[in-house]
DNA sequence: ACCTATTTATAAGT
DNA sequence: TACTTATAAATAGGT
């Protein structure tokens, strides 16, 4: 019956919060907050995207829709129709032919973090025998982790095509 | 004088648009919505992340603070705020049986159980030839799109450091 | 985690 | 694409 007085949400100042204790809190509620807005974007309108943030423990917390998979799995199968024409003059990247691919997974999340439990344990064995193998994994997904200059790194990529998987070999056996 | 009539703001499904032009305006205004969101996210929490959202039409709108570049240099300069401790010791990826939310999520969409068997049968017929290292990079770069035991690639980058991009431009310069 | 009072985001309409 | 209005949704502060 008693009324629960509140002062109810108060407007705040964007800048860092400097008590960790709410900004604690204030990162959990927001965090969520981007990632439902980021899954309601992705099925409203059927796009993919993705959503990577560090904690301030840094963290790493992922929300992809529908993968990344879709995404990278077209440049490196090399696919012609990925032409970008002149690199830096073509900013779009999509398949036109994997759109139903891509409408397979519209109303899906995915969500990278569980993903990893899974794939993890399915290519635990993998390590081992592909141990050079991950050191170019690790050039390319230096990359593909922060889709830096991604415009670039697509039209780079189709170019490299296959090559680029032989010499990230070298590249990898050069650094190590 | 004249009241604008208006409905105000409707309540909405969550499912695609399949009106055009509705979902290109939903798409912009949502978009811009994320983006300030994820804004005030890691400012009020002084957080890394980053956005990536495709457009319909394909293009890549990209979001990162401080920016994507930042996040990698901090990686490959061996910035101690990104050093997670000892690697394989702690993957730092969110648990999504801990987040109730992430939880309903997978309950209601179910779709990581295919898109892991996906990523399996990607990376099962994995050997050292040059064609089948393709698949397994593309396997194991997904993994480390999907935060795949992040923390060991940081650690590998770190060991790496220093050459990795330079040298992954030159790879490019070679080729090309 | 849950509760409200408010702020903020945004669906429709122009 | 930009502005307006009415309303839905997110969330700051508190328990």
């Amino acid at each position: 019956m008693v009324k629960k007085s509140s002062k109810g949400r108060q407007k705040i100042e964007i800048k860092r919060i400097n008590d960790e204790a709410t900004r604690q809190v204030t990162f959990s509620k927001r965090r969520s907050g981007v990632f439902k807005k980021a899954s309601e974007l992705s099925i409203l309108c059927g796009v993919k995207l993705c959503v990577i943030v560090f904690s301030p423990g840094g963290k790493p917390y992922t929300f992809g829709h529908p993968n990344i998979e879709s995404i990278i799995d077209g440049v490196l199968s090399g696919d012609t129709s990925l032409d970008l024409g002149e690199p830096d003059m073509n900013l779009g990247i999509v398949d036109a032919r994997r759109d139903s691919k891509v409408h397979e997974y519209n109303h899906q999340y995915n969500f990278f973090s569980n993903l990893a439990d899974s794939v993890k344990r399915k290519t635990e064995p993998l390590k081992v025998t592909a141990e050079k193998t991950e050191r170019e994994v690790l050039g390319k997904s230096i990359d593909m982790l922060g889709m830096y200059e991604l415009q670039r790194l697509y039209a780079r990529m189709y170019l490299l095509k296959h090559n680029v998987i032989k010499q990230g070999v070298e590249l990898g056996m050069n650094v190590s």
